[in-house]
DNA sequence: AATCTTTATGTTGTGCACAACCTTGATGCG
DNA sequence: CGCATCAAGGTTGTGCACAACATAAAGATT
């Protein structure tokens, strides 16, 4: 029951841990996926694997080349840029469009999220960074009942990921630590008022801010 | 030239000619789509093909289901709601995020449109309706250069595109026509004052009427 | 008659072999 | 030496055969 192993989840398996490698970086952009390396490691054949690549590129994260090869993209600024201006709108859709009232739960998973942030605070590491900002926007679109607006956010979410854990390498880690633990005090704050609109502002105004640090990278 | 016919460009045609189909009722919900059928008649194996089913799925258009079929999705009315909700806040994105400047070339493709709506006064079809609905869609979103926001747009126009196929079958055919030429026009008016953001609040309101329109037949 | 079992049939999922294609390096020629 | 040509190797795309699965009908059993 822990493990249907069905076609459908294999596939979704599959899927959530090649993506979860780009965006850590692990497969940086221009790397090369060989479908054949990938089948074996997985333990499977090159024709699932080529179901999720086929995904993998529909999402924008690799391009196939015939006679070529796989590569993980790169992303071209303007268009990250522009990225951004719509996944800052869609957060701050996320508290008007079917609001999910708020439990004591989600206040409790807030709490927990910042806990988890407080803990990188002494000991600030990229990779878990990373994670846990992955997992609190899984969090935060959860806060919608609207099925297409988190889809469409994770699906941004996911292509311009990779730009803000590549400039946090340039920036100063331990800012954006902190900065990211700032955003999870005033959401917790918003959310313990029971205001799911303020905690969706909360996200749209810390996604405004984070465009205009990546952007002086750029100068 | 005119037909690279590489391997993308024959997974565009795949794609984009079922997913009309699909749009245009020719497949209604609950039908099964035969993979093998399918492969022949575009002359192709089931390879690629199943290619195409898979992004038609990952649209939410089909359902694979193993040993069974690959079936043409029914809509729930309560998530269509929600879509429809979120399509018409994307639709006021467009005059905001990125808005192409308006030139004669796009006055010019409006006034056509309108052109084309006002000869189905005369002579009302569901089908030509649906098409000219369609292109005058893409023509809409092209007014943003936010490649995202057309994305997500049209990734949410061909979710809903059924519905309101189906129920101007139940209201009446010759009123939705002359409800679309009349967002035509005010449409075409908006863009002739220069005024993007006025064209696309166009949109967004016709979008909010026809949300009403279609929810009184759910009464 | 009702119900369970079995079997036949048709469907999607998987693995594999080969085709189509690109890149790279060697080789020959000017 | 420069450059074109070609051959070799590796990659993705395609076709096909078979496995895994679900359904429905036929048959056996109670």
């Amino acid at each position: 029951m822990s493990e249907p192993s069905d076609a459908r989840t294999r596939f979704l398996r599959l899927h959530d841990a090649l993506r979860t490698r780009i965006c850590l970086l692990d497969y940086p952009p221009g790397s090369r996926l060989s479908e054949e390396a990938l089948a074996a490691e997985f333990g499977t054949s090159r024709t699932p694997l080529r179901r999720v690549l086929a995904k993998l590129e529909d999402e924008g994260l690799v391009v196939s080349q015939h006679g070529v090869g796989t590569i993980v993209t790169d992303v071209d600024p303007g268009e990250m840029a522009r990225t951004y201006d719509l996944r800052r709108e869609l957060a701050g859709l996320v508290g008007r469009l079917s609001p999910v009232p708020i439990t004591d739960q989600i206040v409790a998973d807030a709490a927990g999220f910042l806990k988890r942030g407080e803990a990188l605070l002494t000991r600030p590491d990229t990779r878990s960074l990373a994670r846990l900002n992955m997992e609190y926007f899984h969090f935060g679109t959860s806060l919608t009942r609207n099925e297409a607006l988190r889809e469409m956010s994770e699906r941004l979410y996911y292509r311009t990921a990779r730009i803000w854990l590549t400039a946090t390498a340039r920036l100063d880690l331990a800012d954006e630590t902190a900065i990211f633990v700032s955003e999870l005090r005033d959401s917790l704050q918003a959310l313990k008022a029971r205001d799911g609109q303020a905690a969706a502002d909360v996200r749209r105004t810390h996604i405004s801010l984070c465009i205009a640090r990546v952007n002086v990278l750029r100068d």
